[in-house]
DNA sequence: TAGTGAGTAGACAGAACGGTCTGCTACCTT
DNA sequence: AAGGTAGCAGACCGTTCTGTCTACTCACTA
């Protein structure tokens, strides 16, 4: 064995298994695929599946971790690379968005249909989903943060469920068009909310 | 046999599957209900079910219709109730969407759900989510276009963003906050969205 | 009163499910 | 050369799934 000591961390079957798994779970979802289909296009054995993960629940649990790692990775990247400019760099979320829906191989948000396979709060998909949305509130709420509005968790919020809203009808809608829709309402959003210091409620 | 000829239609039966199937996939998931759950709970005999759907995606299928026609009936009546100022029955829409998620009973969205699980273009249930959501942007649209508004169809996009988003958002974080959220952000977009006839770009 | 249609219980088929187990190979390190 | 480890194939278990079938019981009505 090389370098690393841990059994259950970076292996290339471990790997592949996610990999497939992952691919076959967003086209036809979670429950309609068994063990056996991903074992069969991932090209490793039974034993070695449950060599790595406890179940089904906890393989699917390990995509949802995966899918979200890569994905504040590729959100944060987007954001650095964006100027200083507060505003732009929370629109740099709806940019990544745009790019996101847009990919062929876009076929629905993972963790929202996870948290709809598996809607029990003790159910281990759920809480990767509830910790993923999660996250995404937060890291629109630092955002928001910087832009000297008076309520930043109020526009987080917003931002969010044109965020969701963007996921779902790109996906139900068949139609990319979804993404520049929630930039341009984003915009819109911050154009109009109320800065620090103006007294709450309509804005001139 | 009453009045009606029609061996399908309105059977007391048939109601107590729908409504039985509605809740247990609601709670649930579609995929994790088995059609013999179904039946004892709702104390009905498998060839029952079996005269009355061809099978358990037209099960779900029907289910969708009904709520889909409730959904319809729902929000008919609250936009008729709403004065006649176009924008206030816009919002009432929203004001419905607060009140749905509000309740106990909600669960996440029947629909988004269906596609989720059923994600197939020759799913019976994806077909009835697509058809449903095609209605509700369908209904935006026709609100905005009271609106004199330069661009009705872009703003009615933008708004099923919030309206889809707060079902998410409801269902994953389980706050019912998501209702008024998606409220206020539909009244921003509306008081931001340049008027017919104005120049495009940022209005004032 | 005879017949019809809706509904019932429950056995049944056939497949698929998640998960376990045994034994085997191949490789790498000591 | 020996031993440990990762992975393999595939049989196997019990359960559950959708859907079919038979044989029976009501209630109503022509």
């Amino acid at each position: 064995m090389p370098a690393s000591g841990a059994t259950t961390r970076s292996s290339a079957k471990r790997d592949a298994l996610l990999d497939t798994a992952e691919g076959l779970f967003a086209r036809h979802g979670y429950r309609a695929v068994g063990i056996d289909t991903v074992l069969a296009e991932a090209g490793v054995a039974k034993m070695t599946l449950y060599k790595h993960f406890r179940s089904k629940e906890e393989l699917i649990a390990a995509v949802l971790e995966r899918r979200s790692n890569a994905i504040a990775a590729g959100l944060a990247k987007r954001i650095a690379a964006a100027p200083e400019d507060p505003g732009t760099r929370l629109l740099a979320v709806f940019d990544w968005l745009e790019q996101a829906v847009r990919s062929p191989q876009f076929h629905g948000c993972l963790f929202i249909k996870a948290a709809s396979e598996y809607p029990a709060a003790e159910d281990l998909p759920r809480q990767a989903a509830e910790a993923f949305k999660g996250g995404c509130r937060d890291l629109l709420e630092g955002l928001c943060r910087d832009l000297a509005v008076a309520d930043p968790e109020g526009l987080a919020r917003q931002l969010q469920l044109l965020f969701e809203g963007a996921l779902v009808v790109a996906f139900l809608q068949r139609t990319p068009l979804a993404g520049a829709d929630a930039r341009r309402a984003a915009e819109a959003l911050l154009a109009w909310a109320p800065r620090a210091g103006e007294a709450t409620g309509e804005p001139r």
